[in-house]
DNA sequence: GTCTATATTAGGATAGAC
DNA sequence: GTCTATCCTAATATAGAC
């Protein structure tokens, strides 16, 4: 019951892409999008400093140069990945603050299926990996999750006191809503057939959907 | 983004509960009991042997005489988790096998939800860590996930093909009922407030609502 | 089946030269 | 900033006694 054009592998992607204008210049970037390759195909605890180094084309020991542990290189992608996608929701929060909830939810959703399709490998990392970091370090980006989460049960809560939206549970709802952008990354990728806007197009009209406020024509 | 109840910990369940008649009796299913509560939280590659013969109660050289390598406790419960996936899966096509498209999605959506419920720990590490396995071994299990997939495909084609479902797309209506159930693992344990017959229910609810064949009442 | 002991390799991280 | 060399620890796995 896997998704379509799954395959045994972590990512479909191949690109390590950030975000522009966040990945630090020279080295230091190099590190990132090299690390974010190798935690995406094989998890943090499954890559080595070696094999990070030896792809970015540099002696393992110069790493250290650029950052003072291994954890901190996935602290500084999680960080990324986390404030890249709080960045997007609150700009359409921000961008439908004075629609109705079903504009709202379509363009949260939008833009969380399309942060996953932007940037899947991020998302996996940002997403999977973070447990591996201690709690001090995972802190910042759990404020920005749950701020994440509460973008959109705020939404659904809005839409279903207002009558637009009708749920057996806002929760659940709102997982549902979820995790079917978080699941993206799963098998979206470049040798597959649909484009981004296809992806956030028809998600949004299920998460109209989940909640009620969009019926199709029936036969 | 993330779901109700989300902690800073890969699971929220601690029981690492296996199906009923496939665990091997004595050492061994100590083994793949303490080896799957420690792979759900750590990982594949974030957990030693050491730490799994510490968990049973044992050297971890008497590891070796019950499984030749750590890979092959891993393929124990990959194996299992598939296996049981399947077993479920086919058991609701079968029972559903003389009904309409509705009552077969639900019946096949409510299996998929439970199977995450009762298992969580059993799912995430069947889903999560088969990419550690080397193909070889992997294999059979990517069969029967290939086969689950197809279930759920069937469904909402024929739907579809009937007229009483209406999608954008089967493929990504299909993935986006899937991820819904997946994603239970991440959210669903002890200390929160559904029941696995709520979260069946509802599920089964929202992906005939993502179908369009449930249009709940409109304000 | 289980232990102690150990071989062997790989891993994270540091020291110090250039 | 980058390298070579190295320390130290932990990892998988095996040998052989009981």
């Amino acid at each position: 019951m896997e998704h379509p054009g799954w395959e045994p592998r972590r990512v479909v992607a191949v690109e390590p892409v950030l975000p522009e204008g966040v990945t630090p210049p020279g080295t230091r970037g190099r590190i990132l999008q090299e690390a974010l390759a190798l935690f995406a195909e094989a998890g943090f605890a499954g890559t080595s400093i070696r094999q990070i180094g030896s792809a970015v084309g540099i002696n393992s020991a110069t790493l250290y140069a650029h950052y003072p542990s291994k954890e901190h290189v996935l602290a500084a992608l999680v960080t990324i990945g986390h404030e890249e996608m709080h960045a997007r929701l609150a700009e359409a929060v921000e961008r439908t603050r004075q629609d109705g909830p079903a504009e709202r939810l379509t363009a949260l959703v939008r833009a969380h299926v399309l942060i996953h399709t932007d940037f899947p490998l991020l998302a996996l990392v940002t997403n999977g990996e973070i447990h591996a970091l201690s709690p001090e370090q995972a802190e910042p980006a759990l404020a920005l999750r749950h701020a994440c989460w509460q973008f959109l049960l705020d939404v659904v809560e809005d839409g279903v006191a207002r009558g637009d939206f009708a749920v057996p549970d806002v929760l659940l709802a709102a997982g549902a809503i979820s995790a079917m952008g978080v699941r993206v990354p799963a098998w979206f990728g470049p040798d597959q057939a649909f484009t981004r806007e296809q992806v956030a197009r028809d998600y949004a009209e299920f998460a109209l959907r989940i909640v009620g406020a969009s019926a199709p024509p029936r036969s």
